[in-house]
DNA sequence: CCCGATCATGGTAGCGCAACCATCAATCGT
DNA sequence: ACGATTGATGGTTGCGCTACCATGATCGGG
C-alpha cells in the first residue's frame, strides 16, 4: 500500500546505446497527464487544456470526447504545472494571529465560503501573535505565488510590510481599520468600540471602571479597545487606570482568575471591561460560582458578541462585530481585484454594535 | 498601487524580425529566481538549489555568498516549480466536517504545529458534513499531488473511498476508530465513549436517560456515542429511547432549547447525555436561568471536555478527548511514512477520559 | 607515486501545463 | 461570389526548479 513507485518504464525505445543523452525517464508522479487524455481523445494537449479551462472555446463534439477520456482515465490536473505555466496561482494565504480565538475561525469561515466557490484555495498561517513568525510566514507563503493575500492586522514588522508592499499582489488587511493600509482594509475601529463601551458603562452610572486583557503589547486591537475606554474615561473626567494585564492567551478560566485578582487589587472597582468575550464569560461564571453579584457588586462587559454571552446569567453586555462579514467582504474584494472587477472602496468599516444585556 | 504588470520588458534584444520564434518573454511573476541568485553569487543555479535544500553538500564559502545573494535579492523560492520538478509536494490536505466545532480547530492546530516545523503546508477543506462535498474536495485536493492526506472520519462516499484508496498516498483517517481504515487511523471509539458515559450515569443512580444530538444521520460519531449509551442502557436492562434530535448545527443556544423540549416531551427523564459540550453547556446555562436543578431535577453530561465545562455552575461532566494529540499524532505518522521512517502501528487509539463533575 | 574513491560543482534535460502565434475551416458582408 | 473576418485547433516554447549524469579536484592506501 501507498507505494510511491513510478509507474512508467525507465525508458521507452531508441538511444539504447552511444552517447550521453540517455533516454531516461525521471521518476514521476505516476499520474495521468494532459497528454494522455489528449491521445485518448485524439486531440492536441492544448485542446484538452482549453476544454477544461474554457469549455466555451471548444466544440461540443470534442468537448464530449475529451470529457469521456478524462473520466475514463481518472485524470486530475496537476495544479503545480498549471500554476507554474500560467503564473496564476488560485492560492490565497490567510494569516491570523491565533486559532484559539473563535473570532478568527469565523473570519476564516467567511473567507473560505467565498473563496471555495470561486475555485481558490486558502492557505492557513498562524502567527501566534509573534511578529517574527509573521515575517517568516509571509515570506514562505509568497513562494506560492498567491493570487492575493489576507492578513490580520495593520501592524507588521518592518520586513513584513516591505514584503507585502513589494510583492505587488492584491492584499487585504483585516480586523482593524487604519489610516494607511498597504492596499485594502476591512475591519472596524477598536478604539471606537472601546469608547462605545466606555460611554455605555459611564452612562449606566459606573464610575470606577477597569480593563482586563492579556499581552496588550502583542495584541494591538485589544490595546486599542483599552485606549478607547481610557479616552471615554478621560472625556468624562473619571479616573483612568492602567489595564490589568498578564502574559497568557485568553481563556474563560483566565477571565475568572483575573476578575478575582482585579477585585483584590482594586476593591473599589464597580465595572470591568474585558478584552474579549472568552475572558468575560469566564468572569461571569466565576462570579456566579463565588456569589459575586453582577452587575450589583461589579459590572462586566466583553467584546466580540460570542453567542454564549447571551445565555449566561446574567447575560453578557458586549460589542458585536460582524466576523463572518469581515471574512466574506475581504475575500470578495480580493477576488474583485484579482479578476479585474471594480473592488469598490479600498477601506471598509464593517462597524460594530453594542449589545446591552444584563451584566451591566 | 498593486499593479500586476510584469516587470520584465516585453522582449530583450535580438530577433526583432524574421521568423516564428519571437524572442517574447512571457508575463511572469516579476520575481527573483534561482538563476538571479546564482548569477549574483557567481555559481551555477543547481548549486544555489543545493545550498538551500541540502546545505551540507555545499562548501561553507559558497554557502555564505549564496546566502548573502539570497538576502540581498530577497529571493523566495517558487514552490510550484520546485514541486513540479521534484514531484514532491510538501502539501497536506486536511479535510474536516466543520469549523464551528472547536474540536476540529484544535485538531487542526495539533496538525499544523507538527507540519509547519517539518516544512509542510496544510490545505484546509471543510465538508460541512456533506459527503458529496467531501468527494469534490478530495478530488480537488488530489490535484495538489499531496504528500499525504488527513481526513476526519472513516465513513466516506463510495467514490471518495475509491479516490483515497487509489491515489496511493499516505493517509490518516482521524477522530474515530475503525476496523478497516483505508491506510492509517488515529482516533478513539465513540461507541466506547458513549458506553462509558452511560455506565457512569447508571452507576450514579440515574435510570431514565436520554440522548440529545443533531443530524445523527450525518454525524456518525455522535451517532456512535448514542449507540454506546444505548448499549449501556440495554446491558443494565433499562429503558432505551430514541435520541432527541433536530436538524441544525450544534450551539449552546440549541442545547438550551433541546433541554426544554426534551423535558417537555419526556418529563420522566432524570439524565440527558448531550452529543457534545457546546450543547451541554447551553443546557446548563438554560437550566441555571430557568431554575432547573442540575443534577437534582436532571443530570446533564456532555462530550469533548471543553475547558468551559469546568467553569459552569454546576460544572459539566464530560468525556475528555485528546484533541491536540489526535492532530499531532496523525501528522507525525504521516510524516514518518512520507520520509520513510517507521510509522508505528497503523491504528492508534488515543482513548478518552471521563471527567466527573457536578452536573451528574 | 599511481589509481581508485570521495567530494564539490556544473551542464543538461525535463516535470505538466498554458501562453503565444500560426493555421485552417467556416462564416459573413456586400 | 470573393475577400475579410471569425472561430476552432495545433505546434512550439518556456514557467522555475531539481534529477541525473559528468567533470574536475582532492585525498588516502598500497
Amino acid at each position: 500500500m501507498s507505494s510511491h513507485s513510478p509507474k512508467r518504464p525507465a525508458a521507452s525505445g531508441s538511444t539504447g546505446s552511444s552517447r550521453a543523452p540517455i533516454a531516461r525517464r525521471r521518476a514521476t508522479t505516476s499520474a495521468v497527464t494532459l497528454k494522455d487524455v489528449a491521445e485518448r481523445a485524439g486531440v492536441a494537449p492544448i485542446t484538452v487544456s482549453r476544454a477544461l479551462n474554457a469549455p466555451g472555446s471548444v466544440s461540443a463534439t470534442l468537448r464530449a470526447s475529451i470529457d469521456r477520456a478524462v473520466a475514463e482515465l481518472g485524470y486530475v490536473p496537476n495544479r503545480f504545472a498549471g500554476m507554474l505555466a500560467s503564473a496564476e496561482s488560485r492560492v490565497i494565504p490567510v494569516i491570523v494571529p491565533s486559532l484559539s480565538n473563535a473570532v478568527f475561525v469565523e473570519v476564516i469561515q467567511g473567507i473560505q465560503t467565498v473563496l471555495e466557490d470561486a475555485g481558490y484555495q486558502l492557505l492557513l498561517g498562524n502567527t501566534m501573535y509573534d511578529l517574527a513568525r509573521e515575517t517568516e510566514l509571509v515570506s514562505t507563503l509568497l513562494g506560492w505565488s498567491p493570487a492575493g493575500i489576507i492578513v490580520a492586522g495593520l501592524r507588521h514588522a518592518e520586513r513584513t510590510s516591505a514584503l507585502l508592499r513589494g510583492c505587488g499582489r492584491p492584499l487585504v488587511e483585516i480586523m482593524e481599520l487604519g489610516a494607511r493600509p498597504i492596499d485594502m482594509n476591512v475591519g472596524l475601529s477598536h478604539l471606537k468600540a472601546g469608547m462605545m463601551m466606555g460611554r455605555h458603562l459611564i452612562e449606566r452610572g459606573y464610575r470606577r471602571i477597569g480593563f482586563v486583557g492579556g499581552r496588550l503589547d502583542a495584541d494591538y486591537r485589544a490595546m486599542q479597545r483599552f485606549r478607547g475606554l481610557d479616552r471615554a474615561l478621560a472625556d468624562a473626567g473619571l479616573r483612568r487606570r492602567p489595564p490589568f494585564t498578564y502574559d497568557a492567551p485568553s481563556s474563560p478560566e483566565m477571565g475568572g482568575r483575573q476578575l478575582l485578582l482585579a477585585l483584590q487589587q482594586a476593591p473599589d472597582l464597580d465595572a470591568l471591561f474585558f478584552a474579549n468575550d472568552d475572558l468575560a464569560v469566564g468572569a461571569l461564571l466565576r462570579a456566579a460560582r463565588d456569589g459575586i453579584d453582577v452587575p450589583g457588586r461589579i459590572a462586566i462587559a466583553g467584546f466580540n458578541g460570542l453567542d454564549i454571552g447571551a445565555l449566561t446569567s446574567p447575560s453578557l453586555t458586549s460589542i458585536v462585530s460582524p466576523r463572518l462579514d469581515i471574512g466574506a467582504i475581504a475575500a470578495a474584494k480580493l477576488l474583485a481585484r484579482i479578476t479585474g472587477a471594480a473592488p469598490g472602496p479600498a477601506r471598509v468599516d464593517v462597524g460594530c454594535k453594542l449589545a446591552i444585556r444584563e451584566s451591566t
